[in-house]
DNA sequence: GTAAAAACGATAGTTTTACTATTATTTTGC
DNA sequence: GCAAAATAATAGTAAAACTATCGTTTTTAC
């Protein structure tokens, strides 16, 4: 697979973009123009220009564009919840575990060196930017039974069981955390364009403070 | 205007259809075709075989169909709005306020009979499904401007003075109303669609309980 | 090392969408 | 009843979203 052992159902794509030289650079130029140009910008004839190939090379790998954020999206969750399986080992509580999850939720992180041909600063502003269209579309029933969501749905899982180590009696957490992780990112997009909807003035720590007070609260008593 | 007062920004449409006959008609079943098609499968030309006229009809009130959804999504705030308006002249305590909007937020609407021309339910429907759509796309800095998120805005804004009146020293009151009015939306998708990132096994009261919860607790000292 | 298989590049073509333009007809305001 | 506005009917364009075909190159199996 590859160097993170990220695992994403092979229903996101007709051949895994991962185990070839073409494979990558779709993955590293769709990230790029992606972030540059938003979801509904962009085509495949645009990034078969980026990558010295053709639309229907880029067909070969995914049916679609929907497909093809789908499995973009899936890859940050499923990286996110490897970095916090690491970060977690060092701490304790999991009233830290929580506190540390939401700040890489929200914080900006640093590129893996291991993965070259993924940025993760800017598929993290592709998330913040394009989330929600992967499940708000009339096929969801149809692809969350093939597992279009399963890295969202297994983020929360996580988190969930952390805060039920906090509080055990908490009746909400799976809603809890479903709407942490949509306002660690809706939080970051109103922030920077609608920011009467934010109390941050831009900076991500506002965010990450307001994010744990809300978690740290509703899990009292 | 119309029955009840509710404005919406005139650079969300080029003809008002609220004033016109078939305007009104292009409001009735773009609702129900939105509600039925969703937004991505829904085209002019759809619309304006329901509405016996043509495409170049609908393109005389709106400039293409993302201004028709946010033309919507703002018209379904506005008439919130003058809901909430109406049910807090009959509370007192902001506590009491603030749990009513939720309910109002979360609840399924009875039938305006004074505007028959919009199904509020089927539009509930419409803004759960489609309501990010409207700022994330790249123009999200221009639309802005031009007041396509007034609505939106308009009722985060409300809410937050609500709650700070429950607790003036509350430092993120815009960010929970921004959390809590998208949460309210994302758990009654959830709740139907993924139904893992929820703990409502369909029933809206349940959401309705656990906005609740979040929303006091975080306001608590 | 070679043959078969797979992947790739190049090109062309189809259907649909999103939108623009033009003109004739109907409706409305005064 | 006339001018102006609104609407219906029709046609057309450009781009997007695919689908298909077919040589050529690269990879893999043995």
């Amino acid at each position: 697979m590859n160097a993170l052992n990220i695992t994403i159902s092979a229903k996101l794509y007709s051949k895994n973009p991962d185990e070839t030289e073409l494979g990558r650079r779709i993955l590293s130029k769709s990230i790029a123009l992606m972030d540059e140009l938003g979801y509904e910008n962009l085509t495949f004839k645009k990034v078969a220009r980026e990558i010295t190939s053709t639309e229907s090379g880029v067909y070969r790998y995914f049916q679609n564009k929907h497909q093809l954020l789908t499995y973009l999206i899936n890859w940050y969750w499923g990286w996110l919840e490897v970095k916090m399986a690491q970060e977690f080992m060092l701490l304790n509580s999991p009233e830290d575990k929580l506190k540390r999850a939401i700040e890489l939720l929200v914080l900006p992180m640093e590129q893996d060196e291991r993965i070259p041909h993924v940025d993760e600063r800017a598929l993290q502003r592709v998330v913040v930017a394009e989330y929600p269209k992967i499940y708000l579309t009339k096929d969801v029933d149809q692809e969350n039974k093939e597992g279009y969501f399963l890295g969202y749905k297994q983020i929360c899982e996580t988190l969930s069981q952390l805060a039920l180590q906090i509080n055990p009696d908490y009746p909400y957490p799976h809603s809890l955390f479903a709407t942490i992780i949509e306002a660690a990112q809706s939080q970051q997009f109103f922030a920077e364009h609608l920011p009467r909807l934010s109390d941050s003035s831009g900076g991500r720590q506002e965010i990450v403070q307001f994010l744990i007070d809300m978690t740290l609260k509703s899990l009292r008593k």
